[in-house]
DNA sequence: ATTATTTTCGCAAACGATTGCGGCTTTTTC
DNA sequence: GAAAAAGCCGCAATCGTTTGCGAAAATAAT
């Protein structure tokens, strides 16, 4: 079954294909009993642009590629879904693609994003990747990049992050108010510009106030976040709260507490730095500090359509965390 | 910084468009110099053929479509991981659409792969959508559809899915072995034929065995799941074993039983049927049947490969789950 | 040397939609 | 009634790639 084209309208009705087309685009050159007769042709023939077509002679793929580490993440995936409800919105799709943190997969994807032509690109970087020659080629060939999330130091770029700094100080602050002096802080890995962002403004708070014992642990993983906190409370002095970087370490540090059968908040407080999925999963609910994917998306696609309209000056914007309190602190 | 075309290279070694094309593509026609010096020439000006263009000629996307209810979901992640991994060595891409189980939405997004000409679709319904003539339309267009996980009843249709009466009867069994004897078995929305599926094949197992007492409910969201565990654990006979027919479930069930504190696997047994994320989450880890979204994907692609090489025929296709032991039963 | 055969390449027409420009009809104006 | 002005519409080029067909050039056969 063959697809209605301009041409087939044109040539049921015996009117040139420019007419055809104008008709339905309602161009003023058109008298209305013609544009009655096409719009009514096409309407039954279920006539539907043809994207390629349209693409070609516009040079513009309305596709707006999103490379991410990995989608089996949910702050990510909160990201994708704002980010795709805003695209849907102003027409355009999403072309989303993992990097699994893989410099090498992370160049190949933008090498696709650049045969394919996408209108524009949302970032996350993989890892430490500070090498970012690749995404200037995307520059050259006047495909704009909005960074989120992991961003490079680059200035040059527009960036739209999670306010690192004012996340990590608002959980110490909640920890300091609830009276905690023997603090376990369990961070990820160290090399990444996020960890030592939010140790270094967590830490800082606590030099305030000398009386209180913090301990920092890093975890590259769940499990090892188990390990570390099930070390430390096997120590005389437990700590009498724990502050989570991540869900990741978040998990580790619940299903540590599981095991030892430590409830909260009555032997320990927790606190962490989430977009709230897993601190729901908890009895009580886990008290964080919400870091929203979904916030994140929002304001990056914002940023994009300003890009889009030819706003070039690279910005760098912030979503502004907020405490929810959920019971285990 | 515009883009190369083969006319660019055609214009500067003085030569045909068309050769330039047939070179690059190794054509018998072209002369070993010929190809030698468009080659280079490709190379250096960092050719990359305009999809748009091929597109339109070929009259081929190389993207599939992947509508799913929820992009925030481990199991409909793990498809899309399993998928994009062989989509990217087939040459295609994804694009991922969410019906957020609306079935209005579901309906847009197809019309918008329509409209984008893509090459094929996955397609899992959205709640119990009945109507399935919006994909009999991308039939017409010759746009294959294959099912997956939630699958229309119609038989026209290649659908893949969990065995979920294997995954039922499997977690069934584990009960009985051991030793079970009042069984709380959770289940999703009744409306839905994977619920319904699930249900049969679980409780006809018990029928074999009238000495076990069974107590069916159902929970459309996990705190619903919570309340009806809570519920049953405060009646005077309380369960020894908790079925849940799903991630959503079990999460709520664990929660009831964080705020009852009922350990496992001494007070209480519980397992699940799950694509393995959550239950790990747990201390002890939750026995669960593995419904593999993962597996689930590569077998709906290799399937899916055969329908763009032209098998027409209707497949119903399974994925065999396994029994994953964790400690909690 | 002439014809037959290859080798090597270019012309032009697609794919489907868009648009500047010009032409043919009407209607308006003086 | 003739000229100017609208009103309507079609021609043809364009986006970049692909490909059937035919033509020129080079080589082989007679």
């Amino acid at each position: 079954m063959a697809n209605t084209t301009l041409k087939k309208i044109a040539q049921v009705l015996d009117i040139s294909i420019s007419t055809v087309s104008r008709a339905l685009k309602n161009h003023p050159d058109i008298s209305a009993a013609t544009k009655q007769k096409v719009m009514e042709l096409a309407e039954t023939l279920d006539y539907e642009p043809n994207e390629m077509a349209v693409n070609l002679r516009s040079k513009n793929t309305k596709v707006i590629g999103v490379m991410i580490p990995s989608i089996t993440n949910n702050f990510y995936d909160s990201f994708i879904a704002a980010a795709e409800e805003e695209a849907r919105k102003a027409g355009y799709s999403l072309m989303i693609l993992q990097s699994g943190d893989d410099p090498a997969a992370e160049k190949e994807n933008l090498k696709l994003y650049r045969k394919s032509r996408v209108s524009a690109v949302f970032a996350c970087l993989s890892h430490e990747t500070t090498d970012v020659a690749s995404y200037y080629k995307l520059k050259e060939v006047d495909i704009p990049v909005v960074f989120f999330d992991k961003v490079p130091d680059d200035h040059s770029f527009s960036r739209i992050c999670i306010a690192d700094e004012d996340a990590a100080v608002l959980a110490a602050k909640a920890l300091i108010e609830k009276g905690k002096k023997n603090i376990l802080a369990i961070f990820g890995n160290s090399q990444l510009s996020i960890t030592k962002r939010r140790l270094k403004a967590f830490t800082d708070f606590f030099e305030q106030d000398k009386k209180i014992k913090l301990t920092v642990e890093y975890a590259r993983s769940s499990s090892q976040a188990e390990e570390k906190t099930t070390h430390q409370f096997q120590s005389k002095e437990k700590p009498d709260a724990v502050f989570c970087m991540s869900d990741e370490i978040l998990t580790g540090v619940m299903k540590s507490f599981q095991k030892l059968k430590i409830s909260l908040p009555e032997n320990c407080g927790v606190i962490a730095l989430s977009d709230g999925f897993f601190p729901k999963l908890y009895y009580p609910e886990i008290t964080y500090v919400e870091t929203s994917g979904y916030q994140l998306g929002k304001l990056a696609f914002e940023r994009m359509l300003q890009c889009l309209n030819g706003d070039k000056d690279p910005k760098e914007l912030f979503v502004t965390p907020s405490l929810v309190n959920g019971g285990s602190l």
